[in-house]
DNA sequence: CGCGCTATTGAGAGAGCTCAATGTGCGTGG
DNA sequence: CCACGCACATTGAGCTCTCTCAATAGCGCG
């Protein structure tokens, strides 16, 4: 398991271009380890957070709990990912972040991040395109949401997933770890998880992947991707997704 | 009608601190004014923009056409909007930019934007902010489809648009003029043509507001927030929304 | 005065939902 | 090492929002 900050060095070298006093200045990031446990909140609508948190094992989500008893997951985060990044900027929040699992994360506080994007901006820069980047994946989950059937929406969002795991490189030949519920799957694609259960099964049928056991089995990559309509390019990965 | 950049002003205004400096760099911003057909595209996914676009007078938006035929709106843009501020940061485009009706937009080249954040740190931070409020804007439109139904997800949009219009100062006490069809609304809210008729004009019945002729007229404020659970804090205004 | 775009209405169909029960795997306590 | 509890997955059955197809109406413009 690679060092705690080398998880976002990994992670803005997959989407930037970072310069040598970049990746010093990141190394030199203080952080503090906390683990989480599953459902955990780590901050909630209306706060005003002091500090961000750098995803290190396991993942966390967004969310927003409306009014009908019904929830919203608004992004999935995975190692590698600062889910409140935009805290620094943006000082209030407008949704709930919490782990989907047990995890371990590293805790930085807004002062320093502003003090290394003083130094460094290239690191400003390359959070921005971070921050953009989170928006263009939430723009593609509108589109799913708004427009996919919920088997597309399905094969769409774990080629998502799969894709990012493999920028940061947390995935093996064709599998990952993907500790995702049905229920957490049908409240961040707008589904009702008896309806989710149908579709994965029906997805299995077709044998293109395999999700269960908190593991996603990619039988072929190339028929899932035609099958979703994936084009990794919103993703704005320097490395394109290889084949 | 104000001049042109005085539009943008007013927009970062309305969600950042600006010095008199920045100000000042805003006025010398050097802007190429051109008239915009209806649905002519500015920007095309796959482009590589030198230059962005600035919303002087009407109405534009971004959409995304998927394979089986449908198309997604993902925003809606209004004046004091420069809809394509991402590409400054991320080259290449994953969506579409057009025009929704005839409109008046100014062009400002990259490389000036540039220079201007370079020599207006408050300016840059004012970009990033705004970029990041858009990104809360997709988040709320995800809850939207996913979890609203029709007649919560149409109110909630016009609930959305008229605050953001209200921002910058284009709306009249209780109307505005909003030339949105209802196929666009429907693109936008991940619905069919009709059953946005049909639930607008329920909505026209329940008596909160009226949507017609180009022109959105709000007869309960109060009670159409209610009805849509809207709450403009995601818009981060710094003034906020009054009712 | 007729074309073309948008709005409206009717009728039938379907994707996805709800409610409710059953199965399955796993961690804990005895 | 087994029994229980609990969370998650699976299945069945009926229902409803929302969709599609198709026709009619209204309106702005050349």
């Amino acid at each position: 398991m690679p060092n705690s900050v080398e998880m976002l060095t990994r992670k803005l070298d997959s989407i930037a271009d970072l310069t040598s006093e970049d990746r010093q200045s990141l190394s030199n990031l203080p952080l503090r380890i906390v683990e989480l446990n599953p459902d955990q909140d780590f901050a909630r609508s209306e706060d005003v957070p002091r500090e961000c948190c750098l995803v290190l094992e396991g993942f966390m989500h967004r969310y927003q709990n409306l009014a009908n008893g019904t929830r919203q997951i608004l992004a999935f985060h995975i190692p590698g990912d600062i889910p409140d990044l935009q805290s620094l900027i943006l000082d209030v929040m407008d949704h709930n972040l919490a782990a989907l699992v047990r995890c371990k994360v590293g805790i930085v506080s807004h002062a320093s991040l502003h003090e290394m994007m003083r130094k460094s901006p290239g690191i400003a820069q390359a959070f921005w395109r971070y921050t953009l980047i989170e928006a263009a994946i939430f723009r593609e989950r509108i589109t799913s949401v708004g427009r996919r059937s919920a088997h597309d929406r399905l094969a769409h969002l774990l080629c998502e997933t799969f894709t990012r795991l493999r920028a940061v490189g947390l995935t093996a030949e064709d599998a990952c770890w993907l500790p995702f519920t049905q229920t957490q799957l049908s409240d961040a694609l707008g589904l009702s998880p008896v309806h989710v259960n149908r579709t994965l099964m029906q997805l299995r049928a077709e044998g293109t992947f395999e999700l269960g056991k908190s593991r996603l089995t990619i039988h072929d990559w190339k028929g899932l991707v035609e099958a979703a309509q994936f084009d990794p390019a919103y993703l704005h990965l320097r490395r394109p997704a290889s084949e």
